[in-house]
DNA sequence: TTGTAAGCGTTATCAA
DNA sequence: TTGATAACGCTTACAA
């Protein structure tokens, strides 16, 4: 509780004393349920009197309580935002465009940095259930599933990006992985490649898991003789360089690779760089994800675009929704990603059959 | 206010009524003071109730209300975290490691992405002193003055990133940009370079301006002969391939050039390279940051750190202070960069005179 | 069209 | 060592 020092003589600071509704009200003339009203519009006031009031409001610079609100409305403004690591660039875009759809709407965003640590997520969930937050947008790679439990308990609305299910508060994103990497191997071998290989990611990682699959799928599909290698990396540039070696090392090498995502794949380019082999006449690269450096690599990366910032939209989107109308069911909404031509890919030096 | 079903027949999903403080306290056996005060820690309570009282909590599956908390104590655990632009490669990390600081201390961080516009940036002042949070980093490269106004007027703790300076209820974080600068133009000198040209950053930015002067008195201190050349630049990558074509337009090539941002030094790079000038042979380059990517460059980047994990810890710290000893003045710390010495520099071709 | 007043779920002051 | 209970500042029936 506050205590407000009564009679005491003029400090130099002036202790601006918090003003609330009921001080506006009673400069405006009216009651607090008035001000209230034409704060929230929430039933009609009279041009005249709502004119007062926001000028009492104005005059006063009032700032209602938030909490305050909160408590008494049983909702907040605030919605809670997880990713596994901020530092990773694929997020920043991710997070910047959520941002943005949340300040529109009037929503704050509490940003939670799991770093892959499920004791952590788990701590912060339930600091957003203590914040009665208005939802949840789990962009997390991965997930565990007492979290969502606890979610749906306390009939939290809930958006994933590629995890779980649509349902009863939750709604799901889903990102088409395969369609771009279909794209991706049908530009190679429409170039002429015949021999591509892939470098994936870790098997932990759904996406990962996703991205493989679809590449063998594709290359099943448009050469199906082929007996693509598939060399192993964890998404960070440094295993990129080291499938490149091993991609080297091998007895035949492939014309094009396919990489998992573009850190690896920017590892990839510059061991081969190194190894004096010319992206792409002597061969050619794709990555994934399209993230910012992706276009200013030497050679620019030709990529799959994963569009973070329509990702991040959309899931917004779709968790409003859900805020809006709870009574219905979360919904599912899938997302695309397309090839982006740049130039780290071209015709194969000489076609072999 | 809400309601609740009374009578009604037991619906297919259970409507998990809310637990309240209340409940705890009835489930234990004592007064909501008692869990009160075992939860906050702010009164002794003999073991045994203590005890009881966090069986029940847990029993309960009891969160507390983190708004009815705030609305009683006048305080929140919602610290205010302005960044100019998140996808800028200079914040992840920055954000990051605020995040963490925050987090271990159980605060929650709302994230703010001012995209440089001041009106935004007000906007969303004024949520924050709605939510009442318990403070603000203010990471941003600009400040419209006006809202540490606000800020100050209402009292609201604040650590700035290089704007403003220390006073009551603000503490600053002062980078201390020309060491490292001085460090690297001592490192180039070293080395033999005596043509360094410098690629400042849009003048805007108080830390391009800073950056600039810092070249200069450096240059000055150690080649008072010298003229070094300066081109603009905007911080950004293209700027720098600009200023790249300019430097290589120019009557004497440089022999070195110090960049005042990373991503304007992999511009320049990149330009340098399609000119088939080779780095660090025939050109060095000195970034400055230390962003990811700057290891991650061919040749990797010589560059300045500006410590950003550290900065962030450090604000966050002095953030903490001010919030719980709110009479004591702000603080300020300066940090130091420092250069990273990576392959982008070596001994010029021939020393001229 | 506006006002009255009962909550919302805590904290913190007193008293016991 | 614990318990009653009055705030905290707002929203929202309900009354006028």
């Amino acid at each position: 509780m506050k205590k407000t020092v009564k009679g005491a003589p003029p400090p130099t600071v002036v202790p601006l004393a918090p003003v609330r509704i009921k001080d506006v009200a009673r400069a405006a003339g009216v009651s607090t349920a008035t001000v209230s009203h034409v704060i929230n519009k929430t039933k009609y006031v009279s041009d005249e009197t709502r004119e007062r009031v926001l000028q009492a409001i104005d005059q006063c610079r009032y700032y209602p309580n938030a909490h305050a609100r909160s408590l008494a409305s049983g909702r907040s403004h605030i919605v809670g935002l997880l990713v596994s690591d901020i530092a990773n660039p694929f997020f920043p875009e991710l997070v910047k465009s959520i941002e943005a759809a949340c300040f529109e709407r009037g929503y704050n965003v509490i940003l939670i940095n799991t770093n892959y640590d499920a004791k952590r997520a788990a701590d912060y969930v339930r600091r957003l259930i203590e914040l009665k937050v208005a939802g949840v947008a789990l962009m997390t790679s991965e997930l565990d599933p007492a979290l969502i439990d606890e979610l749906a308990d306390r009939r939290v609305p809930v958006v994933f990006h590629n995890l779980g299910t649509a349902g009863a508060y939750m709604s799901n994103i889903l990102v088409d992985y395969a369609v771009g990497i279909e794209a991706a191997v049908h530009h190679l071998t429409s170039l002429g490649h015949r021999q591509i290989a892939h470098v994936a990611g870790p098997d932990h990682f759904r996406s990962a898991v996703i991205r493989r699959e679809a590449f063998l799928a594709s290359v099943a599909r448009y050469l199906p003789n082929a007996r693509p290698a598939i060399y192993d990396g964890d998404f960070k540039f440094d295993s990129g360089r080291r499938a490149a070696n091993e991609i080297l090392a091998a007895a035949e090498l492939p014309t094009a690779v396919v990489v998992a995502n573009d850190m690896m794949a920017l590892g990839v380019m510059q061991e081969f760089r190194a190894a004096r082999l010319s992206i792409p006449r002597d061969i050619s690269i794709v990555g994934f994800d399209d993230i910012a450096f992706a276009a200013l690599a030497d050679p620019p990366l030709t990529t799959v675009c994963s569009p973070r910032m329509e990702i991040g939209r959309r899931a917004i989107e779709a968790l409003m929704q859900t805020i809006e109308r709870p009574e219905q069911p979360g919904i599912e909404i899938r997302i695309p990603t397309y090839l982006v031509t740049r130039n780290s890919t071209a015709p194969p030096r000489k076609n072999k059959k």
